[in-house]
RNA sequence: GGCCCUAUCGUCUAACGGUUAGGACGAGAGCUUUUCAAGCUCUAAACCCGGGUUCGACUCCCGGUAGGGUCACCA
């Protein structure tokens, strides 16, 4: 009957990387799977380094994602709340003011500590089991700066409790903070919420995702033409799998099938080339017409019917949208602007002993390809102009890759490019031999 | 360094005492009747080490080793 609550609790201080937001992906899918409630609380309390610009992020990326909160609190409007009970504590004895020497600037010379009871004290995490703490080492620790300034440890007891947090989930950097936090959750009368440390997502060099690592902020990849389901369904593979062999599932997939008791306790490296992998999965997966408009094609300033007919190759080779927009004006700009030719290149592939053979092809071809109807597909351009090149390869080795090589780059003007028979259905007959002719010309010369 | 956690191919992982240790990404090769891309097929690639327990250990226990996390008036 108790229903599932968690919760996802970033510090507006930064942008925050993937590695975050894998946090929040569980603690969201656990909630979700067992139909209980996702609660997003933006932890402000260090007012010195919380900035709106942070937190504005953080929503942005967890709409990106769609991970929407059930309900959303920020930190600092529960003050009173904190100052009540920081008094409290204070009244019980089970704090006290301490006069301090300040060691660092900012420091207080009173601040309020935690009157440690010593011992050990042991909880059972969801995923690693049994974890004991030797609480004496901990000492008296400091739980306010001031009754109006919490830190985080008191803050997060307080807050889980009063929120009905019944699961929390987090990165396993945090294990060694949760002794602390249960610590004051008794003090102040409250359960004890389940704890769910997760394995920590590691850089290249096995050390945790980080500013000084270079983690790129999870908005980065967003920006990139990472699309949010990718991203999603990646993150969501980082330290668990649904137990069978689908690699790929939906957000719906990922909600039905995500059980905590699956969750890895090893660490797990970030893969930004499996991530564009799973991207590119997702990308394929889109309508033209949704992928135009995800990618922002249409502001490239290029013939739109043009564009709606390359998408299928973007489709195929591109992994982000951003490489997609980068291919309409770099390896795919033939589509759009006529080629540069170079004689040279157009004779690449003549075999010595059959001079001649380059313009005689193009020649040869013009006739079939103007009798080509509006809007051939590939394929039938394909059944014209193979015959016409086999005829070629049975008079002698060679002649396939003869004519077939000076005609692509006739279209193309790249070493590189689509096949001919594409090439030709998109641009049309017109475009085409409008090419062919310029290429012929340029023999000739 | 103290305390805590972890350990299967390069990477993400499957296996929950008995398998030729499987899949995916990546890599290599070949085939796809020109290049590139895609696709298809194939190949290489792992149980950290040492002790136990057991008829039998990747699986359980202990010890090493290695890696990571954490030791704030940050969260």
């Amino acid at each position: 009957m108790n229903s599932v609550v968690t919760r996802f609790a970033p510090s507006p201080t930064g942008l925050l990387h993937a590695g975050n937001y894998r946090t929040a992906v569980f603690a969201y899918l656990f909630a979700k799977h067992s139909e209980g409630k996702f609660i997003v609380r933006i932890e402000d309390t260090d007012a010195a380094r919380s900035k709106p610009e942070y937190e504005a992020n953080i929503i942005d990326a967890l709409t990106w994602l769609r991970l929407p909160a059930d309900e959303q609190y920020r930190q600092s409007e529960h003050r009173p709340r904190h100052r009540e009970l920081l008094e409290k504590l204070i009244t019980d004895g089970m704090a006290y003011i301490s006069k301090e020497i300040p060691k660092n600037p900012g420091d207080r010379e009173k601040v309020i500590r935690f009157k440690n009871p010593g011992g050990a004290i042991t909880f059972t995490d969801v995923i690693r089991g049994d974890i004991t703490t030797d609480i004496g080492d901990l000492g008296d620790f400091i739980i306010a700066r001031s009754l109006d300034e919490p830190v985080f440890h008191f803050a997060v007891a307080v807050d889980d409790s009063d929120e009905g947090v019944t699961h929390v989930i987090r990165g396993a950097d945090h294990i060694s903070n949760t002794a602390r936090q249960m610590l004051i959750q008794r003090a102040l009368g409250f359960p004890t919420p389940l704890y769910a440390h997760l394995p920590l997502i590691m850089d290249s060099n096995h050390k945790k995702l980080g500013k000084r690592s270079g983690a790129k902020a999870i908005t980065e990849y967003r920006d990139e033409g990472i699309l949010p389901e990718a991203m999603l369904n990646y993150l969501a593979f980082l330290g668990w799998n649904p137990g069978d062999v689908r690699e790929y599932l939906s957000r719906e997939e990922l909600v039905q099938a995500f059980d905590i008791s699956r969750v890895q306790k090893g660490s797990a490296i970030f893969d930004e080339v499996k991530l564009f992998s799973v991207n590119q999965h997702w990308m394929r997966k889109l309508s033209d017409d949704d992928f135009i408009t995800m990618s922002d094609l249409g502001k490239l300033a290029l013939r739109s019917d043009i564009v709606l007919k390359v998408v299928p190759l973007l489709k195929e080779r591109a992994k982000t949208f951003k490489e997609a927009r980068e291919m309409l004006t770099g390896e795919l700009s033939c589509f759009f602007n006529k080629p540069e030719l170079d004689k040279n290149l157009l004779l690449a592939k003549e075999p010595p002993e059959r001079p001649g053979i380059a313009i005689s092809a193009l020649k040869g071809l013009l006739e079939p390809i103007k009798a080509l109807p509006k809007g051939v597909s590939a394929e039938v351009v394909k059944t014209i102009i193979m015959p016409f090149s086999d005829a070629e390869e049975a008079k002698g080795k060679g002649g396939r890759g003869a004519v077939l090589w000076p005609l692509r780059y006739a279209l193309s003007g790249v070493e590189r490019s689509p096949d001919p028979f594409t090439i030709i259905s998109i641009l049309g007959t017109d475009e085409s031999i409008s090419r062919i002719s310029k290429a012929i010309a340029i023999l000739e010369g």
